[in-house]
Parts: structure tokens; C-alpha cells; sequence
DNA sequence: CACAATTGTTTCCTTTTGGGCACTATAGCA
DNA sequence: TGCTATAGTGCCCAAAAGGAAACAATTGTG
């Protein structure tokens, strides 16, 4: 079936849309991680949800998957080269998010941020916390 | 409710990830428009959709609502100040987009794009087209 | 033999989101 | 009186997205 996107915007939030995908892209821009790695940065999601997720990325090229063949097994994700040009992007929305929740609060609205970009990274260091 | 995000991208994402929103946002990016107008350019979309939408959009701040005292009513919305600082973000969002959109294309997949923006506008003229 | 470690899959369910369609209100106008 | 134009509401249903929990496969180790 024919994908029909109305407009650009469109495209990229199918990409990028999952509930989960912002959080994954976001450890994954720390370099190669497992899939284990992964489930203890995200304490809540479950594995149908993990795998599902990164399948959706993988299929979309953004990010690539490599088996290494042992037992018990190890699987290693990356973002692909198609991946790292969604960073930019990313550091903004995140920027513009973050700038977003700070009036919010500032106007007394009960809003909250659990973790915080910094320095133009997406990136943060893999403190394992629930959220 | 206390809302909680994680990341600032998925703060932007609550408030542009709606089915319509960003089409809805395109158009607000010529000036203020009335309900009417809006529908004639999206065509599929039901009228409770796009109130709901534009409810949304106007509880977040991003778009303002003027009703005027006449029969039968005139209602213009319009970008806000805040919702002006979306666009860099959606011309970007746009262009990142439309470009995976043209790779996938060359690739050979079945994608299409309806609208394209252009010359770093989210805008488009009100073309009238299903889609 | 039983079990741990790791990366999943499968089935069934709940929640969220979106859509269909009938209905409302009001003033002017033929 | 009945019709038009405009901007909605309300109720119910369908589809999509997400989640819980059990199960699968493999090999080294006690």
C-alpha cells in the first residue's frame, strides 16, 4: 500500500512518532547500545514494545541492527547514517520543548520534565531512573 | 493532572502531533483564517475533528480564537506569539521530510508527497485538493 | 538435570484516537 | 413560512496504539 504523506511534517512524525522512539533515539546517540542496555534506561517498557519499536526504526533506516552470534545472545543497535541527520532536528524540538515547559511552570501550570538536554546533545548519560 | 514528559521533543510532540494539527498550522501561517476556509482546504476532515483540533491547539496557547457578534458567525483563528515560534521548527520538521521522502522515492518505494513547501515556507497557497 | 542469562514472540486485553452522522442556533431573505 | 449560511455539539462506533503476562530458544555452569 502507498504511503501518502500530505506534507513534509507529516513524514517525520511518522518516523520519530512513537512513544517510545524519541527516548530510544535519544540513547542511541550515545553510540551502539544493547537491547538489554535499553530495557534498564527505560524501566517501563515492555519487550513487545522495545522490539516493536526498534523494528519500526530499523525498517525506516534509522537505525541498524547486528547480531552477534553467542548464547545467550547479543544484539547491538545503531543509528544509521539516515539516523544522525535526525539529530539536528531533534536537539531542536527537544530545545523548543524544554523552553515550552519552562513558561508552562513559570505560569504556575503543572507541568514537569524529568530529564533535561543540555549543551545541544539529545543525549544524556544513561542514568537508569523510572519515568 | 500533572503532566510529565521526559524529553522536551515529547512536549512538542503533545502539541503538534494531532492527525491535522500541522496541516491546520500550515494554513494558519498565512494570517488568520476562518472555520470555513479551513475545511474547504481539508476537505476529509469532519467538523468535529477540526474543532476539536483547534481547541487544542487554542488550550496550548498556539492559536487564538475571534469570535465575531454576527449571524451566522464568523470565527478567525490565528497563530499566537508562541505559535509563531513553531515555524522554524516545522520548516525544518518539512524539510527533513520532504528530503527522506525524495530518497525513498528514488529507492523505489511507494511513497508520495502531496504538498510540498517551498522556499523555507510551511505555507502553501489554499489550494483547494483532496488529499 | 536444573537454572541463569539474553533477546525476543504471541495472545489477549485496555486505552486512545479518529470518524459518521444527526442535530442545534440564528438572522436575513424569497 | 421555509430555506440558507456558518460554526459548531453530542452520541456512538471503529481503528490504532499501547500494555500485561506467559512462553520460546540456546548454551554454559553448578
Amino acid at each position: 500500500m502507498k504511503k501518502i504523506y500530505r506534507i513534509g511534517v507529516e513524514a517525520t512524525l511518522e518516523v520519530i512518532g512513537g512513544k517510545w522512539k524519541p527516548m530510544i533515539l535519544c540513547y542511541l546517540g550515545n553510540g551502539p547500545i544493547r537491547t538489554g542496555e535499553l530495557k534498564r534506561n527505560l524501566p517501563k517498557i515492555t519487550s513487545k514494545m522495545l522490539t516493536q519499536q526498534l523494528r519500526e526504526l530499523e525498517s525506516d533506516q534509522i537505525i541498524s541492527r547486528k547480531v552477534y552470534s553467542q548464547v545467550p545472545p547479543k544484539v547491538e543497535y545503531a543509528l544509521t547514517e539516515e539516523g544522525r541527520t535526525l539529530r539536528q532536528l531533534l536537539v531542536d524540538m527537544a530545545e523548543w520543548g524544554e523552553h515550552r515547559v519552562h513558561e508552562r511552570q513559570a505560569a504556575g501550570e503543572e507541568v514537569e520534565l524529568v530529564h533535561e538536554e543540555h549543551d545541544g546533545y539529545l543525549n544524556f548519560a544513561p542514568i537508569t531512573q523510572d519515568a
